[in-house]
DNA sequence: GAGCAAGGAAACAGATCTGTTTCCCCATGG
DNA sequence: CCATGGGGAAACAGATCTGTTTCCTTGCTC
């Protein structure tokens, strides 16, 4: 067990930030309390609001860190497992099969955030726009890097089936979308490159 | 507006639902309280727990009516606007995007459900399984009907691209992702088709 | 007109929510 | 040894949540 009070106050904030995401992704936002999140944490009420004015703030917290933390990763298993640029791209969703089978995975904690926060807080929208964004970007990049005849086409349908795995297997509770978008990349990747 | 306490007591369940579903897709589950509900309905506390015996209940309900509406609404839109089988294949994602881009659309309310409820409510999300289950099952038979290749393939496929176009559209607060998941749509089903 | 049933309005109960404040402990530095 | 300040525990405030109950009005039927 970690023990929150020996821990300087830095690490105390990413420690809160990292309990109350998984919280989050688990439950849900409305669903999780702030009692709930300092006593996972092992961390008093005063504490909490020390570091973080309100509750949006905190779930802002999370998101942010959650937004570099798992495209970091997720970037890492991609590059790394990919030999050459165009197998790169296949190599997303291999990525995403990984991950929907994390132990800790619950779905897309954005999408679950816009369903929660949509109307309630522009902030919460933006930081998932964002995320979305630079998800697609980085796409993009493995699209450009491979020499897709247009690769700004390609990338956004890569992303849409991305995305619809990702909710397909959190709905489901199955990894095996992972494959049938990786089957379609595959067949959409293709189309995308001149006949050599 | 629509005066509740003159209507017979099945349309006033009817009402409810209807009310109770636009809130829930709007602004969230949990984030809608029962009070807003009985106000925006014009009907008294009382009634509402003498058709439904919980919140839960209703959420239920309202997912129940939702399911059927929306096929029933989506099945018509697809089979009227296409002439012949394949061109219907397609047609799933010109119906969507009419559908991002009616006023009322939040994403799909059964995605949301899940976000919210699925640790806690089984029932919650095996209502959302079967909704999924139902639409997979229209775009399977339309792929036999088309006479694609391998029609649980193809169907999976068109499947992820629906689901991701809905998400995207919900997120980017755009309808451009069913394009992008039409042109999609387009190549993979190219494939499934035994050169003519 | 009398009786009856449905439903609205609102009080109520009890839990839980976010956020503030108080009090106390204890470690550290002079 | 003493002062200071960070943080835990918990009370507190005030709002809001689900769900129940009470009381009253209204309209329908006989």
């Amino acid at each position: 067990m970690t023990r929150a009070s020996d821990l300087p106050a830095a690490s105390r904030r990413d420690h809160l930030i990292q309990t109350a995401g998984r919280l989050f992704a688990r439950d849900g936002f409305h669903a999780t309390g702030i009692d709930k999140i300092i006593l996972e944490a092992g961390v008093s009420k005063k504490t909490l609001y020390s570091h973080f004015r309100s509750k949006e703030e905190l779930i802002l917290a999370v998101l942010r860190v959650h937004d570099s933390a798992f495209r970091n990763h997720f970037m890492r298993n991609v590059e790394k497992n990919g030999r050459d640029a165009r197998s790169r791209l296949t190599g997303l969703f291999d990525a995403a099969e990984n991950w929907f089978e994390e132990p800790g995975f619950y779905g897309c904690i954005f999408i679950n955030a816009v369903g929660e926060y949509a109307q309630a807080s522009p902030p919460i929208r933006s930081a998932c726009q964002d995320f979305k964004n630079m998800m697609r970007a980085f796409i993009l990049k493995l699209c450009r890097e491979a020499g897709a005849d247009e690769p700004e086409a390609l990338a956004d349908e890569l992303a849409l089936l991305f995305e619809g795995a990702t909710v397909t297997a959190q709905v489901s509770g199955s990894s095996h979308a992972a494959r049938t978008a990786k089957r379609a990349a595959q067949a959409l990747i293709s189309e995308h490159f001149s006949p050599a």
